[in-house]
DNA sequence: GGCGAAAATGCTACTATGTTGCACAATCAT
DNA sequence: ATGATTGTGCAACATAGTAGCATTTTCGCC
């Protein structure tokens, strides 16, 4: 067994931020690169269970709000009431999201500029733009 | 005491989508026709408290359910976990939000077009576009 | 390699948001 | 006015997220 710092990917991005390297924050950030998708606690726990990670509800919550904070993940609120997390790989969050109405997926569109060069009604300060677009995915979409 | 119908602009939006004016719907449209901004279950029911309204909670979801239902509001997702409602006021929900992240309000920017001309990867159908501005309010911008 | 401080985890309990089923009351057509 | 239909109100439930605190783990330091 490796007992150097091997350097796994979710390792040097959890300690370039500052963090404590544990079990329950590299497997958590392991899952959300392999994902190609945002998941939900729901999801990111029943994987962690996969990887037979122990690990407890609250634990998984403020894992993803440290992952979050640092920046290196995002949250976002989909349309029902629970928030999907996702790595936010290049750059900050400057990109779009795709929803899937038929199966609630949520992907994200790395090559999106959203070009919001808008004209803000006035007094408004703008800080980030999100975007997302409805509709239905590949899988859905052909199956219709 | 009016005993024919005025025809308020609440009660005729309601006739038109074949419900009935009942004195709840009346209300909780009267109060987002009345907002500047999209509303909490919360806030819509100390609203209708104000007004001397009776209601339930329960009712009160049912009733901005059927509102959006009817294409007469609409609901978002914010950051937090709470919906918010507001009154889709002209034509469909294709407009931006703005959402201020000091205060936590949300407002319509009816003026804006989405220009969601975007390139989508394949395989995507484009259904609707919902484009949120995060950043400062008049209101909150102005004062830091 | 061991030691201690600081941070992360895990547990229980709690709040908030939203939903379901059913009995009752209000609405509307006749 | 009367009756079917629809909306309301109540209680209980379900799910998502939060708070406090004791225990364990990580990591800097010797």
């Amino acid at each position: 067994m490796p007992q150097t710092h091997p350097a796994t990917p979710a390792e040097s991005l959890i300690a370039a931020q500052g963090g404590r390297i544990t079990r329950t924050r590299v497997a958590v950030l392991e899952v959300l690169l392999a994902a190609e998708q945002s998941l939900t606690h729901d999801e990111i726990g029943a994987a962690l269970d996969d990887k037979g990670i122990k690990h407890d509800r609250v634990t998984l919550y403020r894992t993803l709000d440290w992952l979050v904070e640092s920046g290196v993940a995002h949250k976002m609120a989909g349309d029902d009431r629970a928030r999907r997390f996702g790595v936010a790989a290049s750059g900050p969050h400057e990109h779009a999201h795709f929803h899937c109405d038929r199966c609630g997926k949520v992907v994200c569109l790395e090559g999106l500029q959203p070009a919001v060069a808008v004209n803000l009604p006035g007094g408004y300060q703008l800080d980030r733009a999100e975007l997302v677009l409805h509709g239905a995915c590949p899988t859905c979409g052909k199956g219709a």
